[in-house]
DNA sequence: TCTGGGGTCCTAGGACCC
DNA sequence: TCTGGGGTCCTAGGACCC
């Protein structure tokens, strides 16, 4: 039986949450960025967008480009709320809601749709239902598989509605450029240009074993996306495989080459990393840092160890330890740091106990934490 | 004062083991 | 003249996504 799938995606995320606070914000062009120094914008809205203003962009280079834009610094949390919001709108339509990201969702109507009269209904019923609660708007693609709804919602932004047809699944990628798909950035998209493939149509008719030659275990994947066809599930929130890692990284007001601040920054950074993590219930076991440099060279380090942690204080002093293994020849931009390897729970019996006690004095600080801001109370040497 | 932050998946070479 | 081979884990880096 073929499946129906939605893809929504809300328009403009951010900054529409912000304009819906902030009516002054409203016909004119503003944007979200991630902090007022040293960022890049976030999000866009409509009236930025003539000037040239995209995600990705230095706020400076926004600011050059149109003198008037409002910068918004970002609420990451105003965001999630309204997203859980959002995301229990689409429950109510399917349980089969796939978040796949903060502002986007894949929702599959295949048996819900026998309760509704058509997936267009199903569609425009949801937006509906948005705009009423939230002040915002979504577009929405229609199709029979992932890849495909999630190209329909890109082709009418903002506020779109667009169905892909199985019989018009042919038609509608005949002439459009590989890169339009997901899954294709610019460096495959560039790969497959320079074999003369531009068009979906072109990609779906070459040679698939030319194709593995030259990808590898993706060649088969791209031949079919050059088809239209996708088989992967809508996965639902609680069938959702657990976090494989952590990570925090922050760039620093100004480039610094000094100890002090670089040892403060990644004991709040692995801080930051052990709270989610024990929020979660994880245990971890390879600790890595990222550091960019002045001059933007970034590289990463890390190692495993041979048990699993989730203090701050263990993950910061392996993440130190790292740090101090490496020659630093220019000021540091920006520090990360991560933990993946990660179990749900401690596996070791003959130390529960002992585990178990400092566990309750960590959720203890977690608490705290979580209640009076960041850096109340943590281990020593964080001021 | 050009260039954020949080993820996933894949590759490739070396170590190590049987 | 000789240099097996398969499997797993480790590290580092890159592509891609929002």
């Amino acid at each position: 039986m073929d499946r129906l799938i939605l893809h929504i995606d809300m328009d403009a995320f951010f900054i529409s949450v912000e304009q819906s606070d902030n009516p002054e914000l409203q016909g004119k062009p503003a944007a979200v960025c991630g902090s007022l120094i040293r960022s890049v914008v976030t999000s866009a809205n409509y009236e930025a967008r003539p000037f040239g203003i995209r995600a990705g962009m230095s706020t400076q280079e926004a600011k050059r480009r149109c003198p008037q834009l409002i910068l918004v610094e970002g609420n990451h949390s105003k965001y999630t709320e309204t997203a859980a919001r959002i995301f229990s709108i689409l429950r109510e339509f399917t349980p089969l809601v796939e978040v796949a990201s903060v502002d986007e969702a894949y929702l599959d109507i295949t048996q819900s749709l026998l309760l509704f009269q058509s997936p267009l209904l199903v569609a425009q019923s949801i937006k509906n239902r948005i705009r009423q609660k939230e002040q915002l708007t979504c577009s929405i693609g229609v199709a029979p598989n992932k890849l495909l709804a999630k190209l329909g919602s890109g082709l009418k932004k903002p506020d779109g509605l667009m169905v892909i047809l199985k019989r018009d699944v042919e038609e509608v990628l005949k002439d459009l450029p590989v890169s339009k798909l997901n899954g294709i950035g610019p460096k495959l998209g560039e790969a497959l240009n320079s074999m003369g493939i531009f068009t979906c149509g072109q990609l779906g008719r070459f040679p698939v074993s030319v194709l593995d030659k030259r990808f590898g275990v993706i060649g088969e994947r791209l031949h079919e996306m050059g088809l239209g066809l996708d088989d992967n599930p809508v996965v639902p929130f609680d069938e959702e495989e657990d976090a494989k890692s952590f990570s925090h990284s922050v760039t620093l007001e100004e480039d610094t080459s000094d100890l002090n601040i670089l040892r403060r920054v990644l004991l709040q950074l692995s801080e930051k990393v052990s709270r989610r993590m024990r929020r979660e219930g994880f245990y971890g076991r390879r600790i890595a840092i990222t550091v960019r440099y002045s001059d933007f060279f970034t590289f990463s380090k890390q190692k495993t160890l041979f048990k699993w942690v989730n203090s701050g204080n263990e993950i910061f002093q392996h993440a130190f330890q790292i740090f101090e293994s490496i020659p630093h020849p220019k000021p540091i931009r920006l520090l990360g740091v991560g933990v993946s390897q990660m179990k749900k729970e401690w596996c070791q019996l003959d130390l529960f106990e002992k585990r178990e006690k400092k566990d309750n004095l960590l959720k203890a600080m977690d608490r705290v934490n979580e209640r009076f801001g960041d850096w109340t109370l943590t281990w020593g040497g964080l001021y």
